[in-house]
Parts: structure tokens; C-alpha cells; sequence
RNA sequence: GGGGUGGUAGUUCAGCUGGUUUAGAACGCCUGCCUGUCACGCAGGAGGUCGCGAGUUCGAGUCUCGUCCAUCCCGCCA
């Protein structure tokens, strides 16, 4: 039999002292060169390490003229020791060398347009994205592609272990218009019609559960044609779960015990387990955000009862109208600069604040805009509950809860950062700080429609005692979601779901106020499926990409992605998208596509 | 849709309030030398439409406007 290609005998990273004496190929890429004239090194790296080969150029002077970095050779030769004072010992193979006799040569790299050394982590993106291929060459991106594959491992082991069945669902869907903007797929065999891509697989996991499947999940590609972030890109990687007969005491042990398997097998950490569990009201009045960053402090307090007969009218009257009046305390930042009071103040009314009130406290002096408006009762007010020193600075924002809650939450977030950057406060990317936001309201009120809608989407089943509510209070009934955030990042949600087709149809119908034909039209089949037979059940999604690059302490998802698209979603290694043939679009039934 | 930051050699950057050399540096690349390097070293060399287009000016990498691209954020993401 001949062989088509030399087969190695080792990997790059496998040769030890041990091994001296033997012949031995070896296949990878040329890492470096280093020729002395005399005497010529090469370091060989494949997928599993780095071994270094010496060369004579007496023998293979030829060879060593062509030979460039990042160029595919085929080495044969002999394992020698190194020399005692030559050990690298840097280098897992570091004792040993491998003196060359014959070299192939089965591809010349031509002069690369970046490097790929240390160096190319400071390389634009649009750069290291066009020649992805050579940007996943490098030794930081082999190890993120790896963490993931390890991850995915991880949960279909643990979610096998557990009953759950891994099953495929289309990506091919009908558009659901209620939810995030859809990519459509024009189709060829009903012209004039389309198909979108699955935002979620949300309700086919659903229907599996009426198929009496009872325990499904999958990696499920979710498509949204959204504008982009670090982290959010246009087709994204779920971990889909649904399971039916459990409430929601069952999911919590469920995902916990999850996360601490993958973070035990993929970085040898013991999260600790059970999850704190804060309430929506809870995590907006303390952290001011849904999803809390909780490695450090910097509370947000509640002072409107001090201010609600205050001489100081925007307080006062903002409490009298229903709002509220929050305070952030921050230590020993009275010190705060002007440019660092701009910064915050231009967040502030980003987030719509008309501006930001605060005091500094200094040496029983308070330096600020509205201290002229307080009483002394208001200042002993506020020492007493903030708990107030020297050189405290206090931030204040009055305006109806929610609102005011969000803008201080930016502010504590955006003070985190500036404290890091003073030394004064430390945030570790490997304090893994989880936690279960829970009783969100199940109905959130659309100005701008007039309406309530679904929080979430309006397949949450409402907490039971608080179904009564419906009908008379729709504002104050609970949902049986829950969000599992990291650091101030979701990770994932799910809910206990409505089996019910009445209930169902009432949401639909009477509380989110969709007209009935288009609840048969769009949710029709559902609503049939539910009345034959539909187990409860409930479920979770977990952003896969965000989890890997957690674990990897990075922050952008396409870091963790093999071949991620930039925020104007283009691929630019394959230049995609692109025109298409006339030809392809008349298929459609197409005459041509709209270019502004 | 809105706001911020950036775009100068293959790469990363410097280039001040508009004018002194032919727009620089480091790395990379090319040529030569070198037998123990591992970010090898030494000597020499090539390499630029200053994102693109207008405008102001005697004169624009530098100022103004527009535009494109990248990125971060707001809106948006049931």
C-alpha cells in the first residue's frame, strides 16, 4: 500500500528525554526561524505543542533558503538531549531537540499580513477578521476554541446524566413579529411567502414537551436582526432546555448543578452552590439593574421618607407625585474631580436624567449645588441613614422608581470602573459571583403602545395566588421566570410555562391585547396542541457563546466565535453578505432588492 | 436611528498651535555575515494615494464639511 502522505509519528508537544535515540516525523507549522549560518533551529508547532528541530545547512542549505514562518513542513530525524546548558525550560519538550535528516516541504507561507505572536493581540480586529483562519492559528484562540468544545462536552454529559434528550429543531420557522426583528427566508416552492429564522427554538421545545417528550435540550442557533454589541451577534449558540412535570424549585439545583460541573471540568473551580436568589424588586432597589454586578458593593438607598415636606422642591414633590428619591453612597470620593463628575453626569442623561444631584462631605463641611436647600433635620436625615464620614460623595437621583433606580445603577457602574482605575477598588475576573434573579413582574406597560406586554414573552405562566390579578391589578402579578446573571451579565432565562390553552389564550387576548384572528393565525396551533394533553413544563436558555467567554475572561462573544461577524454583520473574511445573481433572486420571485 | 473614539509603511504607533529636510520609529519583509539559539545577533536595503471626496489657504497628514470602515455605548434585543 502506498500512503498519499507521510504519517507523523508524535505530536509537537509529546517528545521527552525519554524518548532519545528515536526516529521520529513530525508535521506543524514553522513557528520560528532561527539561522545562524552554521547551524539552523526550527521551532515545529502543531496543535499539541512545540518542538524544536536543528538543522545542518551543510546537508539542507537548499531547504533552509526556502523555508518561511507559518510555512507547513514535514520533518524526519532523530531525538537527541540538548545540551545541559541549552535546556528551554519554558517548553514542556525543552530538554530534547530533534537533529533533522530530511525535510518536505508541503506549503510555503507567504509573508503574513499581521502577527501572531503576543503582538497581535493590539492587531485591529477588521485586520485579524479578514484572515480569521490565521488569527485562529493563535496559541490564545486554539485554547478559547478548546474551552468551548470542553464546555459543550461538559453539558451534554451532564444533561444526559440528568434524563434530558438532545434533540434537533428547525431553524426554519414561521415569523413571530412579536419579538426581536427576524431574518427572513424568501421560499422558492410558495412564492410569496417566507420562512424567519428561529429567534429561539421557544415554541418547538414547547410542543416537545406535549409530545410526552419530557426531558429535551439542545445547542440551539438563534438568529436576531438586531443592531450588534461585544456582546450579542446576529446568529448566536443557546443552551435550550425544557422539561416538563418540574416547577421552578427544580430548575434552580438543575442549572446550579450544571454550572458548577462546567466550571469544576473546564477550570477547576468550585463554584459554590446554591445561588443567592434576589427578587426583581430587590436586585433594581439595591443594584439599580436586573442584572446585577455583585462583586463589589456601592449599594443604592431609599431616602424619600427624609424628603417628602422638603423645603427642597424637586425632592419633595417627585415623592408626592409617587416617585422616589435614591441615593448612592460612595467612600472617600469627595475627592471627585470635574472631569469625573462630567462623565457621570453626561451617563445620567444618556439615561435620560435631566441631571445628577450630589453632595461631598467634607471635613463637617458639605460642598454641593443643592445644600442650600436642605434643613439641618435633612442633613442629620441622611448622616444617619447613608451612615455618612469625611469625604464621602453621595449621588442623588429623584424620579419614579424604576427610572431612578436604572440611572443610579448606571452611575454605580460607571463609578466602579473609575475607582478601578484609581486603585482604589479591585474587580476580578475570576470572582464568579452567580446569582438568580427572580418575580419579575409578568407585564411591563408600552407607552409608546399603550399596553401591556409580556416582560419576557407571553408564554410565562403568572405565580398562581397571583392569577386573581389578572383581571383587576395586572401590574402587580409575578411571573415564574427566572435570570441567571454572572457579574452583571444575563446568562439565561427561562420560565415555568402556561400548559393551559385558556390561560394562554386570556394572555394573548385580554392582557396583551393581540386581536383574535391573528392569536389563531400565529398561535393557533399552539393553542390546539395545548388542549391535548399538555404536560406543565418549563424551561431555560442559556447564552453559550457569553458562558464560554466568562469562563475565558473575555468580554466579546467573538472572541469565543470561530468565524464571528463585525457590528455592521458582515463577514469579512468571506465578504458576506453579498449581491446574488439575478438569476437566483427571479427563483423567488424577485425582480431585484431594494438598495437604500 | 443617535452619541463617543479611532483610521498615517505589511503590523503597532509618533507626527504640537497649518510651513525645515525627501512624513519618522519599532517589529515584520529583502540581501549579506554568523555552530547553541529559543523575541538569536550584526551590517545594509526596500517599503506611504496620510481611509475616500470636496472646501478654506500662497501652502493641509494637521483646519471645516460630507462620506465610508472599525469599535464602544444609547435606542432596539417578546
Amino acid at each position: 500500500m502506498v500512503r498519499e502522505l507521510n504519517k507523523r509519528t508524535h505530536h509537537c508537544g509529546a517528545l521527552r528525554k525519554s524518548d532519545q535515540g528515536q526516529s521520529v516525523l513530525l508535521i506543524g507549522w514553522i513557528q520560528h526561524i532561527r539561522d545562524h549560518g552554521g547551524l539552523c533551529f526550527i521551532d515545529l508547532r502543531d496543535r499539541e505543542g512545540i518542538t524544536q528541530l536543528v538543522l545542518n545547512p551543510q546537508q539542507l542549505s537548499s531547504v533552509i533558503d526556502q523555508l518561511k514562518p507559518e510555512s507547513v513542513i514535514e520533518a524526519h530525524g532523530t531525538v537527541a538531549l540538548r545540551p545541559q546548558d541549552t535546556v528551554n525550560e519554558n517548553l514542556p519538550t525543552g530538554e530534547i531537540e530533534v537533529n533533522v535528516s530530511e525535510v518536505i516541504i508541503h506549503n510555503i507561507c507567504q509573508t503574513l499580513p499581521f502577527p501572531l505572536d503576543e503582538k497581535a493581540q493590539n492587531v485591529s480586529e477588521d485586520t485579524r477578521l479578514t484572515y480569521r483562519y490565521l488569527d485562529l492559528r493563535r496559541s490564545v484562540n486554539q485554547k478559547r476554541l478548546r474551552l468551548r468544545h470542553r464546555a459543550s462536552h461538559v453539558i451534554r454529559n451532564y444533561l444526559d446524566q440528568n434524563g434530558f434528550l438532545e434533540v434537533e429543531l428547525p431553524v426554519l420557522f414561521k415569523s413571530t413579529p412579536e419579538g426581536a426583528r427576524e431574518f427572513l427566508v424568501p421560499s422558492r416552492l410558495n412564492l410569496g411567502q417566507c420562512y424567519a429564522l428561529t429567534q429561539s427554538p421557544q415554541q418547538y421545545k414547547q410542543m416537545l414537551m406535549v409530545a410526552g417528550i419530557e426531558r429535551y435540550f439542545s445547542f440551539a442557533k438563534c438568529f436576531r436582526d438586531e443592531d450588534l454589541r461585544a456582546d450579542r451577534q446576529p446568529e448566536f449558540t443557546q443552551i435550550d432546555l425544557e422539561a416538563s412535570f418540574i416547577d421552578r424549585e427544580d430548575m434552580y439545583p438543575l442549572m446550579e448543578g450544571l454550572i458548577h460541573s462546567l466550571w469544576k471540568n473546564c477550570l477547576d473551580v468550585d463554584i459554590p452552590i446554591p445561588f443567592p436568589r434576589l427578587s426583581f424588586q430587590e436586585v433594581m432597589n439595591r443594584y439599580g439593574s436586573d442584572k446585577p454586578d455583585r462583586r463589589f458593593g456601592l449599594e443604592i438607598q431609599d431616602v424619600s421618607e427624609l424628603f417628602k415636606n422638603s423645603n427642597f422642591n424637586v425632592f419633595a414633590k417627585t415623592v408626592q407625585n409617587g416617585g422616589v428619591i435614591k441615593a448612592l453612597k460612595v467612600e472617600n470620593f469627595a475627592d471627585m474631580t470635574a472631569g469625573e463628575l462630567k462623565e457621570l453626569e453626561e451617563s445620567a442623561k444618556q439615561m435620560g436624567a435631566k441631571g445628577l444631584a450630589f453632595i461631598k462631605v467634607t471635613q463637617q463641611e458639605w460642598k454641593s449645588p443643592i445644600v442650600k436647600f436642605l434643613s439641618d433635620d435633612e442633613k442629620q436625615g441622611l448622616t444617619q441613614t447613608l451612615q455618612l464620614h469625611d469625604n464621602d460623595c453621595v449621588f442623588f437621583m429623584a424620579d419614579k422608581w424604576e427610572q431612578a433606580c436604572t440611572v443610579l445603577g448606571k452611575i454605580r457602574l460607571e463609578i466602579s470602573k473609575i475607582l478601578v482605575k484609581r486603585g482604589s477598588l479591585s474587580i476580578s475576573d475570576t470572582d464568579y459571583q452567580f446569582l438568580w434573579v427572580v418575580d419579575f413582574p409578568l407585564l411591563t406597560y408600552d407607552p409608546e403602545q399603550a399596553k401591556f406586554v409580556a416582560t419576557h414573552h407571553p408564554f410565562t405562566a403568572p405565580v398562581k395566588e397571583d392569577i386573581p390579578l389578572l383581571k383587576t391589578d395586572p401590574y402587580k402579578v409575578r411571573g415564574q421566570h427566572y435570570d441567571l446573571v454572572l457579574n452583571g451579565i444575563e446568562l439565561g432565562g427561562g420560565s415555568i410555562r402556561i400548559h393551559n390553552p385558556e390561560l394562554q389564550r386570556f394572555i394573548f387576548e385580554e392582557i396583551i391585547k393581540i386581536p383574535a384572528d391573528k392569536v389563531q393565525d400565529r398561535f393557533g396551533y399552539m393553542l390546539r396542541a395545548f388542549s391535548f394533553g399538555a404536560p406543565p413544563h418549563g424551561g431555560i436558555a442559556l447564552g453559550f457563546d457569553r458562558l464560554v467567554a466568562l469562563m475565558s475572561g473575555t468580554h466579546s462573544i467573538r472572541d469565543v466565535i470561530a468565524f464571528p461577524k463585525t457590528q455592521k454583520g458582515q463577514d469579512l473574511m468571506s465578504s458576506s453578505p453579498s449581491t446574488v445573481d439575478a438569476q437566483q433572486l427571479r427563483t423567488l420571485g424577485l425582480k431585484a432588492l431594494p438598495t437604500t
